[in-house]
RNA sequence: CGGGCUGUAGCGCAGCUUGGAAGCGCACUGGCUUUGGGUGCCAGGGGUCGCGGGUUCAAAUCCCGCCAGCCCGACCA
């Protein structure tokens, strides 16, 4: 694989295929999610959705596609959107009187219904979040970061003012976002505001979470916006208030997408492949069972009581037991797909009652006792997960612009994978 | 849309200059061997050589046209 150091873009798109996170779709810039990669997903989608429903929000699901003049509704959301928007003109066999969009982002037609079912003060706020997939038809696509078409979830908000609506926008980019990042991921996210010119189309503001690669560029990784009246206009919601005058309601809307999953492997990984934050690795430990013949059936017997205890004690566990592999295969293999933790279970080790435990960011190689294996690395997972927020933290901070700079900053991001 | 590059087995590539039986490595299948850092050997399977046309006794190779993909930019609200 090429080195980081050589260049950092060649290094990724060579990870996302050999890790099996990604294959190619079919259709230019889209993106097959393999188990192992949809798996991330999964584990980025549980947390957020308990995020999510832990501060009021409710699930719900709004139709892909959205007819034409519903874009056009909202003169800057259009204008921005139109470019990467994909088009249905046909179906049944016949061109239809008013084409359909492919979703892009569902402002429009939430907004849409939001004026349908707020109507009094007492309706609001509206809570609404929506786990999608969406699609933009960019220039240059890239695995994760950039497809044409993404999954996503987008939190729609209606609020009777802007106070409301602003601790709303703050709370989404704080207190589900900042901590996704940073407490699963492990990633230490700066949050702060767009500047004008990088602002959501029909945006009054947007904020951000901006993760620090490990080429020292940013990445955009959550983004919260606050509508204003903007979209309550265009859309008519409104509501009657206290003293029965009717007033436009302020909506916010945010989102964090798969791109997470590119900003994981650039935040953490290095030469030999993925480092997963163990919160987030599908697998947290890997067993990898040495010996044929006579011992075999003895080893894996002993691997799979093992990561049966594992299991057992909230341990994402898995024996790699494929027969024609050497172990130092399934060594480089596992260290190229990011696990945290690896065992190493011989004869040896079953008759010293211990196995050898091998970290992803290297180190010596040291034996645990196979009865206290599951406090232990319980303990280790804990330890590799600060270690890896610690170590992008210095990073990041020996990357990072001061304050003052924050124009640059921007502009960076702007430039870059944003 | 501009600049560069590439289309030959699942993947990575050689062959093209100078036309003459479609190859190599990895992967895959079967067998044996081996297993504490990317095992070794033997035998196999797999191809509209991107597409269309032309030249020729003969085209992966030469000529014309088209298409697709990748990389670097522009775009990324």
């Amino acid at each position: 694989m090429t080195p980081q150091s050589e260049d950092f873009s060649a290094w990724y798109n060579e990870l996302v295929f050999k890790a099996e996170l990604v294959d190619r779709g079919p259709a230019k810039g889209t993106m097959v999610i393999r188990p192992y990669g949809y798996r991330l997903w999964e584990l980025i989608q549980a947390d957020l959705d308990r995020r999510i429903k832990e501060t009021g929000h409710q699930n719900a699901y709004f139709p892909l596609l959205i007819p034409q003049s519903y874009l056009q509704r909202e003169a800057e959301h259009v204008e921005g959107f139109a470019p990467e928007l994909a088009v249905v003109t046909h179906a049944g066999g016949k061109q239809l009187e008013e084409p359909l969009i492919v979703r892009p982002t569902s402002e429009t037609v939430i907004g849409e219904f939001m004026a349908k079912w707020i109507s009094s003060h007492r309706d609001l706020p509206m809570l609404l979040n929506q786990w999608a997939n969406v699609v933009r038809w960019e220039l240059r696509p890239r695995m994760f970061l950039r497809t044409t078409e993404f999954l996503w979830q987008e939190g729609h908000t209606a609020h009777a003012d802007e106070a409301d609506a602003m601790r709303e926008t703050m709370l989404a980019l704080d207190t589900i976002y900042a901590r996704t990042a940073r407490e699963l991921a492990a990633m230490p996210v700066i949050e702060g505001e767009k500047t004008p010119g990088e602002r959501f189309a029909g945006a009054a503001r947007t904020f951000t979470i901006e993760g620090m690669m490990r080429d020292g560029r940013a990445l955009q990784a959550g983004t919260s916006h606050y509508m204003g009246t903007n979209f309550a206009r265009a859309f008519n919601i409104q509501y009657a208030g206290e003293d029965g005058s009717l007033i436009h309601a302020h909506t916010t809307s945010w989102g964090m997408s798969t791109r997470m999953i590119g900003g994981v492997i650039m935040t953490h990984g290095d030469d030999k492949g993925l480092v997963l934050p163990p919160r987030l690795a599908p697998y947290q430990v890997v067993i990898v069972p040495i010996g044929r013949g006579d011992q075999a059936g003895e080893v894996l017997a002993a691997a799979a009581a093992l990561a049966q205890r594992l299991a057992g004690a909230g341990i994402r566990t898995h024996v790699d037991d494929r027969p024609q592999l050497s172990p130092g295969f399934k060594f480089n293999d596992w260290e190229l797909r990011g696990v945290p933790l690896r065992l190493e279970l011989g004869p040896r080790d079953l008759a010293a009652g211990t196995a050898v435990m091998a970290r992803r960011l290297g180190g010596p190689k040291e034996p645990i006792s196979l009865d206290g294996a599951p406090a232990r690395l319980a303990d280790e997972l804990e330890a590799f997960q600060a270690l890896l927020f610690e170590r992008a933290t210095a990073f990041r901070d020996e990357h990072t612009v001061t304050t003052d700079e924050w124009d640059d900053f921007t502009k960076a991001v702007a430039t870059g994978w944003a």
